[in-house]
DNA sequence: CTGAAAGCGCTTACAG
DNA sequence: CTGAAAGCGCTTACAG
């Protein structure tokens, strides 16, 4: 049995209300009293409960990461940046996998609300708007990634994917490009649009005509990248180049490559996204934009932090920069 | 400000208790009633508070996952295998990142005490059992992975490291080998010594000399086992395989080959262990021993909700299988 | 089948 | 500088 307040204040003769005073260095309080009690504090290992904290002043000292599956490889550096951020203030973080399935994440965020999380750190996959009304609140803010939304609480960590994914087809086109395709993940995300828009930008400035039919979707895994590469190269043999949503995908591209005989860069060139610990290592080495994901962990839960020190302040979002990793692949 | 108990009896036109009862579904209801109390449910949109809850039941529905570090490539499948068993429970889970740091360590689990959760699955890195006596309890049970503890409420996941180990040099010495080093890992943790134990095993039992100056420690990461190859090789040229305690000091130890104009596996085969996404990605793709992560993280919740369920019971060690993984390395 | 009382372990006004 | 009372939002015996 854990020792309570009431057998702290027993065993140094006071009230409770002293003891308390002195757990959370409140109020004023003679020196021999403090040190009586954190005395007693010792001798019987006190430690005070943050569940009956909690239910008085509905702080929990804990925060939700719901994020897709962190088995991707985007995904273990920001759970890092979010948890160095989170421990110095004290707070412990529940990981959540919502998988991109609206269901789950939904239920994600109810299972949060009942565990009475002080904020929320969110890679969205869905139209989120309903759920953060209901979530959202001057004592629960929420951090949204790659989404922008007008509500009160709710603030923004932006990617700048768009001027990432202009970054990387300009460094084809620079390698002499002219036909280059698309592997575009999932359609109609917000992160999805904004590399299609860059893609579309560095082809029109320099006066490549942009073909749809070489933007290609799918879901952004190894596998599918592997397959959407293969039909594409097979049925336009002209394409010398790829970019790609994301790294898996890239890594997908290079496999379809081999397996058509395709030498990467010479025969044909790829470029990923992300920067994921993989990019590096597989060969050739992939060139691609890098994300500093630990920053984005760390950023987005200072500013957490920041919205719930200052609940009617609205902040702006802030942007995640990125930057061309050239390797060998392009 | 969201409902209450109370909010919902006034409602209903019931006291807090039957409500109470056709939330927990307990207890004899008449069925008029249970249809009156579920609309103001309904109606209200009420939630149960977890920390009220928790207060009195002296339950969170919450566990703690103890970690050296997510960002390492073994864990993330370890986490998703734990994320997943514990959320069919209803459960939430802490992640927490003890780097190794016998401090830190310590914070973490005096930091989940503080919270109330219902059992922790802990990876540990150094000698737990007093902060086990304190943390476990027929209330709280702990999970430890890789170490056996005779403690009440506290039960081991094993991984057959040893079996591991001697798989991989078997493998070497039947490609021909008889110069086999061995990149060790930290000294004296349990998941070491077994490694040790393996590799010595496969020698002797076909009659090679264990060198002890071809063992050589260090903390598994890439850069240390490019350095620690480095030296191995220069000084003892006639070595033609290397087994690694992880496949990140595998990794080290390909890009100390490249270096030195060692072709692997041609000039030196290496041999990795865990299998981590990279392994079968890079150049060439690392031969090593497969341990299934993600399983690993679903018995031991398992289990975990196991022992919550039969709080008098011991519990066997489970054994966590590994296999072996020929690919290009050796 | 339903309710009134007590209490989980703390903090928050309010007194003194 | 210190304390007695009320209450956070629930559940647990105990009655009826």
């Amino acid at each position: 049995m854990p020792a309570k307040l009431r057998d702290v204040a027993q065993r140094a003769g006071v009230s409770i209300k002293t003891v308390s005073r002195v757990v959370n260095n409140q109020g004023e309080i003679s020196e021999a009293t403090r040190q009586r009690v954190l005395a007693a504090i010792a001798d019987l290992d006190y430690r005070p409960s943050k569940v009956a904290r909690a239910l008085v002043t509905q702080r929990t000292d804990t925060i939700g990461l719901v994020l897709g599956d962190i088995t991707n490889p985007f995904f273990p550096e920001v759970a890092r940046g979010v948890l160095d951020a989170a421990e110095p203030q004290g707070y412990n973080v529940f990981l959540c996998n919502s998988d991109g399935d609206l269901q789950r994440e939904t239920r994600i965020l109810e299972s949060l609300l009942d565990h009475g999380v002080d904020g929320v750190i969110i890679f969205p996959t869905f139209e989120l708007e309903p759920a953060l009304r209901r979530l959202a609140g001057p004592d629960r803010p929420v951090v949204v990634v790659n989404r922008p939304y007008d509500l009160p609480n709710v603030s923004a960590v932006m990617i700048h994917t768009r001027r990432g994914a202009q970054l990387a087809v300009e460094h084809l086109i620079r390698q002499g490009h002219t036909a280059i395709a698309m592997l575009a993940g999932q359609s109609h995300e917000v992160p999805q649009l904004q590399r299609v828009r860059g893609y579309r930008d560095a082809l029109t400035a320099r006066g490549l005509p942009v073909r749809d039919e070489w933007i290609v979707g799918g879901v952004p895994i190894q596998s599918r990248g592997r397959e959407s590469a293969l039909t594409l190269l097979s049925r336009y043999p002209e394409i010398t180049a790829i970019f790609a949503y994301n790294d898996l995908l890239a890594l997908g591209a290079i496999e379809a490559c081999h397996e058509l005989g395709r030498r990467v860069p010479a025969d044909c060139a790829i470029v990923g996204f992300d920067d994921i610990p993989l990019a590096g290592a597989v060969c050739p080495a992939l060139t691609t934009v890098r994300v500093d994901k630990y920053d984005l962990g760390r950023r987005a839960t200072e500013r957490l932090f920041e919205m719930m020190a200052q609940p009617e302040q609205m902040f702006a979002p802030i942007w995640a920069d990125v930057e061309l990793i050239v390797r060998a692949s392009a």
